[in-house]
RNA sequence: ACCCGGAUGGCGAAACUGGCAGACGCGAGGGACUUAAAAUCCCUUGGCCGCAAGGCUGUGUGGGUUCAAGCCCCACUCCGGGUACCA
């Protein structure tokens, strides 16, 4: 086979894309194409993509998608001129992996480097443009060292803590689960209902942050979705918290609202079953009924508790004072009220809450119409739901506040409860502290050894990593601790304080706190003396553009702000927000469902590249449909972009040096690298895709024999999506240098500019006639052009009333 | 239930800020080349009426605004995702 380097300048025919991409995959390697001087870059572009778990069934079909649009962005950054620095890693440390190892009988410290090497050489096939001296791998001590490290600065900084608390418990994998890992009820790995325990756990006060990283969205250049997401998930809202003093007892209830202009309508309270003041307050006749509807609930798993269902509940007996009114309203407990949100307990009012009104009719209690709508007055009734509608209604059965419009009652009746001290504004968020202890064996050791003497005692960072042993019994049992917790000679070390016999924690931390931070270690991967090098950092970080999945919209992304936030106000960073840009990419779909393995229909990437080529196989993948939605994989569609690729590879086989470019075609070749310039940098890829291939089928119609000129600047625009046939074509054209430094082809201004244009005739906004024109034609000449054309005259009855003349566009003459 | 998306030919999809709906590709039909097939190349391809010229109609449904609506407004249906007894 002749050589694309040789003196020779000329593709050989036909296009083997094995061949092409092999010699290219080799060169860059020999090359270091795809390394970036990290000390030196001038201009730095830091183009992250989410890194893959590496599974043991291999690279999966989404992930490169993910990753091959990612990677057309950062190529296309460097041809703009930035020296990109682009690395990619394995988040391999996790139940994911754990759980496999048990299923197949292997230990995970042995199946995980196997599963690396698996998904290495599959990206690798791909041909990305990856740093790969800069790799890492959560699950290596050389990495988690640093995980531990930045456990033990959350501690310092007084933001890790231990308490005793339920905590989602998934008897199949034998282990706690974050909330963000139930999903309604169930857990998200097995699907197995997920029970409530009571364990020791360490938490991260991420609840301290939520007002800024709220507030810090604002400024963030994220997908709206992604960013709605967070909002929701913080779950900011404004009330008040009321104080209820109990009737014929020393102690009040709190109860926290956001509808404190509806407090004339509460007519009574409601206790979460756990709440500690229900035992205080029951009188005797109901206690056994109390209790008995206590038990009930704490038996009940989580699901039971919180699917809906029709209300249950049981009067306590007591009553509390209303503080407007004064009136003596029950005290009763429901399982509809949630002991983690807010204070535990709550204020009925069963005319405007839907949840109260249910309970009311259930139990008989009274429902008050204190909001009348437009429709209603003090007095209406209510019909089967109870009115919500906080926009347009006005007060009624609330003393001095009646008339006022709700929006305006809020305020005025909080401020009312605060100067009599019944009450005071507060902000209530739905976001929790973040649990991170595992009961697990395939995670960072949390660095933490417990004393006699000096209770609880970080490990110093100087004995940093703790590393984690090979046992060959990691898998979790129903105790409730750790594997490692069986191995005493592991778990028993002197204190490092004391120097008396002390116990290590036996916990592994969650695997979402292993990728809070891993976009920090990737310019320092190789340096074992930091984790992250000041000047490298400051260089390169924030994250300029962060390319990922938005099923990681709230957890990850979160995680990760909430890190760099703790990390910042530690003094170790200079930036509070990791990822200055962040877009979702969307999910392929097979034939309209999704990808299963028990459907059949996952798509092996190793196949396709096998077939296809790896050039047409990422080109296919970003045609299929918009990056950031995602699309439908269909295996007849590879076909057209592969024969595209091929009569790319023919025309700059065919070309000519002789004579000039064809005008018409230049002209068409500037839109294009417009098109296609504007395209790549918004990541719309399909339809970048189909300008070029417009280009080149306007560049080939009738059979001609290209120009140079012509093919030159495709061959650069197509380098992103088909970077192993564009280097070959680009040496062929007699370069020696990677296509990928010779830059973005010049565009030039004058070649989009037309001097004439066809300008659409419409007759009452009908289209009956089409007239090419110079592009300043005035109104009036182009009116009596088309009064002129005998297509559009004969359609002109009437007295003309009104023209619309849009220039470059359309003429509209209204008739009649 | 709530919060985001979305609905366009046989299929995947385009359409900038309201200005020619269907770019690009797949598939299908027809033709050229070939002993033949594959590959390649050319033509046609939303629907209806028409020999044709041409006309009518068409972007989930119903209404509205406008000279002009896939795009804006109101009401609704269905699909996807997220959250979910959050007070």
């Amino acid at each position: 086979m002749t050589h694309a380097d040789t003196t020779d300048p000329t593709v050989p025919a036909p296009y083997d894309p094995a061949t092409v991409e092999t010699r290219w995959q080799q060169r860059w390697a020999e090359r270091g194409t795809n390394t970036v001087d990290l000390d030196g870059a001038p201009n730095p572009f830091y183009a992250l993509m989410m890194f893959p778990y590496p599974s043991a069934e291999g690279l999966h079909v989404g992930n490169l998608f993910a990753f091959t649009g990612s990677d057309i962005s950062a190529r296309f950054r460097r041809q703009q001129g930035y020296q990109v620095f682009q690395p990619l890693g394995y988040d391999a440390f996790g139940i994911h992996s754990e759980n496999y190892a048990l299923k197949i009988g292997a230990h995970p410290m042995e199946l995980t480097p196997k599963n690396i090497a698996n998904f290495q050489r599959q990206l690798e096939r791909a041909g990305l443009m990856v740093d790969w001296s800069a790799k890492v791998d959560t699950s290596h001590a050389d990495y988690y060292k640093w995980t531990q490290w930045v456990f033990l600065q959350l501690y310092k900084q007084g933001l890790a803590y231990k308490k005793a608390a339920a905590v989602n418990w998934c008897p199949t994998d034998k282990t706690v689960l974050a909330n963000e890992q139930v999903e309604n009820g169930l857990c998200e790995r097995c699907g197995t209902a997920v029970e409530q325990r009571f364990l020791e756990q360490w938490f991260f006060k991420i609840s301290s942050y939520a007002e800024r990283l709220l507030n810090n969205l604002d400024s963030l250049d994220w997908s709206t979705i992604t960013k709605q997401a967070q909002r929701n998930w913080i779950g900011r809202s404004q009330g008040a918290e009321v104080v209820f003093p109990v009737d014929a007892h020393d102690v009040t209830v709190r109860v926290f609202t956001t509808r404190a202009d509806t407090i004339f309508g509460a007519t009574y309270l409601v206790l979460a079953p756990e709440h500690p003041l229900v035992d205080a307050v029951t009188v005797d006749e109901q206690r056994v009924a109390v209790q008995a509807y206590q038990d009930v609930t704490q038996r009940q798993d989580v699901i039971a508790r919180k699917s809906v269902k029709h209300k249950t509940g049981v009067f306590t007996g007591a009553y509390a004072i209303h503080p407007a009114t004064g009136a003596r309203i029950p005290i009763w407990i429901a399982d509809y009220v949630l002991m983690e949100y807010g204070t535990g307990a709550i204020m009925a009012v069963p005319g405007h809450d839907e949840r109260d009104f249910e309970f009311a009719r259930a139990f008989g209690l009274p429902i008050v119409r204190v909001v009348a709508g437009a429709e209603h007055d003090a007095s209406t009734p209510f019909g089967d739901a109870a009115y919500t509608d906080d926009a347009g209604g006005r007060l009624v059965n609330s003393a001095q506040f009646d008339g006022l419009p709700v929006i305006d009652a809020k305020t005025k009746v909080t401020r009312w409860l605060e100067d009599h001290k019944h009450a005071s504004a507060v902000i209530n968020y739905r976001l929790h502290d973040w649990c991170i202890s595992r009961q697990r064996y395939w995670g960072p050791p949390i660095p933490i050894i417990y004393c006699d003497a000096c209770g609880t005692v970080p490990v110093p960072e100087s004995q940093l990593p703790v590393e984690l042993p090979f046992i060959p019994d990691f898998k979790p049992d129903d105790s409730g601790v750790s594997p490692l917790a069986r191995h005493e000679e592991w778990a028993r070390v002197p204190c490092p304080t004391c120097g008396k016999p002390a116990r290590r924690e036996t916990d592994v931390s969650d695997t979402f706190l292993d990728s809070a931070w891993y976009f920090l270690r990737y310019p320092s991967a190789t340096n074992s003396t930091v984790p992250f090098d000041a000047a490298r950092t400051k260089k390169w970080l924030p994250v300029n553009s962060y390319i990922g999945g938005n099923e990681h919209a709230v957890l990850h992304l979160l995680y990760s702000r909430f890190v760099t936030m703790v990390l910042h106000d530690g003094g170790h960073i200079a930036f509070d927000e990791p990822f200055t840009r962040f877009r979702a990419h969307g999910m392929i779909i097979r034939d309209g469902a999704k990808m299963s393995k028990s459907k059949g229909n996952v798509i092996n990437p190793d196949v396709y590249m096998e077939e296809w080529g790896a050039d047409a196989f990422r080109m296919y993948l970003m045609f299929l449909g918009p990056y950031e939605e995602g699309g439908d994989f269909r295996d007849q569609g590879i076909s057209g972009v592969r024969r595209f690729l091929d009569r790319l590879w023919a025309t700059v086989r065919d070309l000519s040096t002789e004579g000039a470019p064809d005008i018409d075609v230049m002209r068409k070749q500037h839109r294009t690298i417009k098109k296609v310039g504007e395209d790549s940098g918004s990541l719309a890829y399909n339809t970048a895709i189909a300008a070029m291939m417009e280009y080149l089928n306007v560049v080939r119609r009738g059979d001609r024999t290209a120009h140079r000129d012509e093919v030159l600047p495709l061959v650069q625009m197509v380098a992103a999506y088909a970077p192993h046939l564009a280097e070959e074509c680009w040496a062929a054209l007699g370069h020696s240098r990677s296509v990928f430094d010779a830059g973005w082809p010049t565009l030039d201004p004058t070649m989009l500019v037309d001097d004439e244009v066809e300008l659409v005739v419409q007759v009452n906004g009908k289209v009956r006639g089409k007239l090419r024109v110079a592009v300043d034609v005035t109104q009036d000449a182009a009116l009596a052009a088309a009064m002129a054309d005998e297509g559009v005259a004969r359609f002109l009855v009437g007295e003309v009333r009104k023209v619309i003349f849009v220039p470059k566009r359309l003429l509209n003459v209204v008739v009649g």
